[in-house]
RNA sequence: GCCCCCGUAGCUCAGGUGGAUAGAGCAUCUGCCUUCUAAGCAGAUGGCCACAGGUUCGAGUCCUGUCGGGGGUACCA
């Protein structure tokens, strides 16, 4: 699609000697094909030619003369509509995906760049609960789409495994805490003492200063906190490992909080030298009253260490390590003030890099309506909720196809495939309320719905069972509905790259939805395989460049193509 | 109190930098399986885009105010 683009930007920037680059940003596609394919909306040129939009749209109508591969320039009030050679738009758009399958939206655009992405970052001695899978797949998605635009893209589990709250932790194992029941259940026994610990603190503030003192004890290399922190790890981490897997994720490193334990008191020195830092009420702090901030906490009075030392020290060591041309933050919008804060203090530390550092927020998860509250013991249990899908998933096979191999692992596929999807079924600022109904549905707009289409065009090319051949004719191919599959096949390297430009997997969802809705359409009308063999072939050309592009977006999202269900 | 985000169909959400008739899905109702998987398709119902002003040729989109919801606001992350 973009060959039409650059086709048309090239036209339009010689009669109106503008800049080419300015007009290929500026072309749309049409809303719904009534006006052609491609527009160029003429409001930009009213200042210039000091003319109407409109008239200039017209103007410009009688002036162009269209290239081969357009049928027609029109203009509409004020745009001016190109319409694509159909024979054209079906060569070049095919073509392009049979010839590069997998790779079909890949570009090397950004190659040479380096993207670090912090995401997923549970913390320990907790159960992975659901409010975690939103950062973790909204990352997965875009260390994918950022590899795809040819990035070197570095994932990085920033594992909450330090601060305050561990303290809390092995005060509390060492009141009421029990080795064998640990070892038997580690992450139920350290989510029970968590909660206990909180529930009982409401009544005795002074379980609040033993947690806050275990801390302190923690960074000074206590032997016996240090040694329950150690076990608390290794049981987490164990944990978090069986989720990860499940879900298809890999981190290039698992560096947690603690990992910079060594790096603060430099950063802190270098802070001091600078002389950013100062006292206020016994705490070291950057100061950002001038900027309308609250204080940036680095140390608190006790000496102990806080979260934004942590982010500080990462932040430096992470530069210094990768030299990135971007950092993302995926983490949720609750914590937007505290990176405002670390920005902020990057900035004052004089590190201009600074400027390609970015919070990638999103909204919260709400159970039904309710405020999930890790401390209260209200949690989601991730696994549960795959466990779930994936039984419903296997209870619909077992009934619509019961001779399906390994149903498990399809089930499985389609149940991951609708928890993940519905975490892009909106923008991804905006709150989600879960509930089991909207988590387990799988009719309308979801992952199974794209893996069904997926799954049904499989099974053509199983019917078809021929290679699919390139050199079709493209007249046969001359239904409105496939002319207008092709157009919105042609424009999925368009969204790839806006979906990383917003750091928004939403974009792909969105697209992958139309293009399996209008493909739902077509199939329901008309036969593919029918007895003419050529058209039978050339419609296997187009509804296979479906399947593989589904699949692609589908990679992008982190979400498994099966060809069976 | 102050700062940030949000308010579009009964519900969940789309509507890239203002621009061509406000769109989906779920739910409800009606059709469609002797032909490529009905996890599907076609259709119907459903809207003073929270409210009030303003900016302009044009506002769901931008500005101000009001109301309603969410988040943040120094020793949690």
């Amino acid at each position: 699609m973009e060959t039409f683009l650059k086709i048309i930007s090239q036209l339009l920037a010689t009669e109106l000697e503008m800049n080419k680059e300015e007009i290929y940003c500026s072309l749309q596609f049409t809303p719904d094909g009534k006006f052609g394919d491609i527009a160029f909306p003429c409001f930009v040129l009213s200042a210039r030619l000091k003319k109407s939009p409109s008239q200039s749209a017209s103007e410009l109508e009688s002036k162009l003369s269209p290239p081969p591969e357009i049928t027609e320039i029109r203009a509409e009030g004020p745009y001016l509509n190109f319409k694509v050679k159909p024979d054209s738009l079906i060569k070049e758009v095919l073509g392009t995906i049979h010839r590069e399958q997998s790779d079909y939206g890949c570009s090397d655009e950004c190659s040479g760049q380096t993207v670090v992405m912090d995401y997923s970052s549970p913390n320990i001695a907790k159960p992975f609960g659901i409010g975690h899978l939103r950062s973790t797949v909204i990352g997965h998605s875009l260390i994918r789409i950022y590899r795809s635009q040819g990035y070197k893209a570095i994932g990085i589990n920033h594992i909450g495994d330090w601060g305050t709250q561990f303290g809390k932790l092995i005060y509390a194992f060492s009141q009421w805490g029990d080795s064998g029941r640990l070892a038997a259940n580690p992450i139920g026994e350290l989510f029970e003492l968590y909660v206990r610990f909180h529930r009982e603190a409401e009544a005795n503030p002074e379980l609040e200063r033993g947690g806050r003192e275990c801390f302190r004890k923690l960074e000074e290399g206590d032997q016996y906190a240090v040694n329950l922190w150690k076990q608390f790890h290794l049981y987490s981490t164990a944990e978090f490992d069986r989720v990860y897997k499940r879900l298809g994720i890999s981190f290039d490193y698992q560096t947690g909080e603690s990992f910079y334990n060594d790096k603060m008191p430099g950063v802190i020195e270098e802070l001091k030298a600078k002389n950013l830092t100062k006292l206020s009420q016994d705490a070291l702090v950057v100061d950002l009253e001038q900027y309308g901030m609250p204080p940036c906490l680095l140390k608190k009075k006790d000496e102990a260490t806080l979260y934004a030392t942590r982010d500080l020290a990462a932040a430096i060591y992470r530069f210094k390590e990768f030299a990135f041309d971007k950092l993302l933050y995926i983490v949720g919008a609750e914590q937007k003030l505290h990176f405002q804060q670390l920005f902020k203090v990057i900035e004052l530390m004089g590190y201009g890099w600074v400027a390609n550092c970015l919070h990638v927020d999103f909204g919260r998860i709400k159970f039904e309506g309710e405020e999930m509250s890790t401390r209260k013991g209200n949690i989601i249990v991730l696994e549960e909720v795959l466990d779930e899908s994936q039984r419903l998933a296997l209870r619909i096979i077992e009934d619509k196809n019961p001779d399906i191999e390994n149903r498990e692992q399809v089930a499985e596929d389609i149940g991951l495939g609708a928890v993940i999807f519905a975490q892009f079924s909106s923008r991804r600022g905006k709150n989600i309320s879960f509930s089991w109904d909207e988590a387990l549905n799988f009719d309308g707009q979801t992952g199974p719905y794209l893996q069904y289409t997926h799954a049904r065009i499989s099974s053509l090319e199983r019917k078809y069972g021929k290679d699919i051949q390139a050199n079709i004719d493209p007249a046969l191919l001359s239904d409105q509905a496939e002319i207008k599959l092709c157009k919105q096949l042609g424009q999925f390297p368009l969204a790839i790259n806006t979906a990383m430009r917003e750091n928004e997997p939403f974009i792909i969802a969105c697209y992958l939805l139309l293009l399996a809705s209008e493909f739902n359409g077509y199939y329901q009308r008309v036969r593919v395989l029918v007895e003419d063999k050529s058209l039978a072939e050339a419609r296997m050309f187009l509804v296979s460049a479906v399947r593989i592009t589904l699949r692609n977006g589908l990679y992008l999202l982190g979400i498994k193509a099966p060809v069976k269900m």
